[in-house]
DNA sequence: AGTATCTACAACCATTTGGTTATACGTTAC
DNA sequence: GTAACGTATAACCAAATGGTTGTAGATACT
């Protein structure tokens, strides 16, 4: 079941600019694979711990990862949902895509077709 | 035909960054129903018509867009190979969580059982 | 020719971003 | 209890971002 939230222009904006840096996109690959410590993620790139958790901030700040305590550790999460959410924005104008198309065959078929869905 | 071409991290750095900000949102949702030009465009707009020539520069860019002259306009017009890049990126994470889920599968029943179709 | 329109681009400014180091706090291990 | 580990957060910095105004070049209109 899928809860088709709508999101918010703030809450896109989030998601799109978590998702525009290499290390941050890196993070929501590993810990979708399997859940991460910080530490143990800060260790993978050559920047320091305080970046990296800045990085996870900002993706848990989108919704793409969360993270849980366990105890003295954080464990982060990949979010799938959010992944989706994301996908789905970008069909959206896919389907806008298509629907132009669309509009055009019809143009050029028969004359008579109504002229079909449009909005703004 | 996919082209299937490997987008570097920049590139993909561009693209996310260029769909994190509504009015650039809006430009490709309304240039993929029509093209535009960049005034017409800019009269959509409570900014300035540099403002919104520097956003469809940044879409362009990122190849989300393309301007061609037109007379003494530029039109610019969606394009849609670059969302379905985008998509691409965002299934690549997707099959990743699939894949997680399959090996759990997996794991979880007998280990001569081949891992049964799972979807969300 | 002269004017209005469309665009590009430079210079500037405030804010955000992505990084750093240093400090403080909770949890685990000894 | 003390030391080591994992994390959060503050202060700071350089660079990028998103906006502005102003200037100048093409193209179109009359």
């Amino acid at each position: 079941m899928v809860v088709d939230t709508e999101l918010s222009d703030v809450e896109v904006d989030r998601i799109f600019r978590a998702l525009a840096d290499a290390t941050r996109r890196d993070i929501v690959r590993r810990t979708l694979v399997e859940e991460a410590s910080v530490s143990s993620l800060a260790a993978a790139y050559e920047m320091s711990f305080a970046a990296v958790s800045k990085h996870v901030a900002v993706l848990e700040g989108a919704g793409l990862v969360t993270k849980h305590p366990h105890g003295r550790e954080r464990l982060v999460r990949g979010n799938p949902d959010a992944i989706r959410r994301a996908q789905e924005l970008l069909d959206a104008y896919e389907r806008i895509w298509r629907d132009r198309i669309g509009r055009l065959d019809a143009l050029l078929a028969e004359p008579e077709t109504p002229a079909p869905h449009l909005t703004d």
